[in-house]
DNA sequence: CCAACAGGCCGTAAATTGTT
DNA sequence: AACAATTTACGGCCTGTTGG
């Protein structure tokens, strides 16, 4: 177990070392119901790519949609909402976000596979291709996605939702987005912490001009603010699972400075926020930061550059 | 009474890890 | 190398509780 253990353990949801885990997906299962076990089934090469069996395209009409909408219990539409907020999340992470008051970890882990297991079968959600083979053992996280009847409800008819197949670094990148959005949820456990507020994309982008009067757009995965007994924490925060490029790192610093200088977050909150990149590479996290450091255009000051293990511990110590 | 969980207990799959 | 134990994720089945 890695020390990175918000609630109730939360693994990683996807290996980062691993470089070939689409090769290793695992068709869909049947419904086990009429089976009597969950013993993999034989007939697996029938069922279609990226679909599972519950709710295999199935249409949902506006009536029958909005009938589910009236009945719905509050805390189905909050699963809805973060699924939404984080594009995909594992029924693990789930848990963590919606099912929290529950006398043990196993039993919220039920209850909350047993409402993702209904919101499936009302076709609002659907499940990516299950894994074989997970972190260490055992079989990995389902993956939850909205469907296009679950889009629908949360935006009210708004435009058209299309699923694609996301890529495996999309879906990394999606995914530690969200562990990293867990841990900063975890620090309301601390005494001086009175609240946490998380906006995820694309709450969390700025509009500002650049220096040739350009319009332009900063996108941090995650813009935070905590309230302490004393302050109030801002942050922007950026998740770099190793997959770009040092100067495209060093590039983004460059735009949070070009944003600082337009004064609009000085300008409504006195100070800039804290830019905390996250990094799944330890020695990664090392070069950026000597980058930064030799840089003549950035401001170290700015930055704090974390692993994802050391992330949560060293957000308490900023807090303190 | 019924629906909707809550939660305990047991069973299965699959990869890793330790032991022979 | 072969085997067993362990770990992680998941499902089924059962009984109990609570509000309408």
């Amino acid at each position: 177990m890695t020390s990175y253990t918000p609630g109730q353990g939360i693994p990683p949801a996807i290996p980062s070392g691993s470089s070939d885990i689409a090769s290793s997906m695992q068709v869909g299962r049947e419904s086990a119901r009429d089976r009597g076990t969950n013993t993999p089934s034989t007939r697996s090469t029938e069922s279609t790519r990226g679909l599972q069996p519950g709710n295999q395209r199935r249409r949902v009409d506006r009536d029958e949609l909005s009938r589910i909408n009236e009945a719905m219990p509050e805390r189905d539409r909050e699963v809805l909402r973060h699924i939404d907020e984080h594009r995909y999340l594992t029924t693990h992470q789930i848990q963590s976000f919606a099912f929290t008051a529950h006398g043990s970890a196993e039993s919220a882990a039920r209850t909350a596979r047993y409402v993702l297991a209904r919101l499936d079968r009302l076709a609002l959600i659907r499940s990516l291709p299950r894994r074989v083979g997970g972190v260490r053992a055992g079989s990995a996280a389902r993956i939850w996605q909205l469907a296009p009847a679950g889009a629908r409800l949360l935006r009210d008819e708004g435009q058209t939702y299309r699923t694609h197949e996301p890529s495996l670094r999309f879906l990394q990148h999606c995914l530690a987005v969200a562990d990293v959005h867990l841990g900063l949820r975890q620090l309301t456990s601390l005494e001086s912490v009175e609240a946490i507020d998380v906006a995820t994309e694309p709450h969390s982008w700025r509009r500002y001009t650049g220096p040739g009067g350009e319009r332009r757009l900063l996108q941090p995965d995650l813009a935070s603010i905590i309230r302490t007994r004393d302050f109030v924490d801002r942050w922007f925060l950026e998740v770099d699972l190793g997959t770009e490029s040092l100067p495209t790192v060093l590039k983004k610093c460059g735009q949070y400075e070009t944003y600082r200088s337009s004064g609009i977050e000085q300008d409504t909150h006195h100070a800039f926020p804290l830019v905390v990149w996250i990094f799944t590479n330890p020695t990664r996290a090392e070069k950026v930061k000597s980058s930064i450091l030799r840089s003549p255009r950035l401001t170290p000051e700015l930055y704090r550059l974390e692993t994802m293990d050391g992330f949560a511990t060293r957000a308490q110590e900023w807090l303190q």
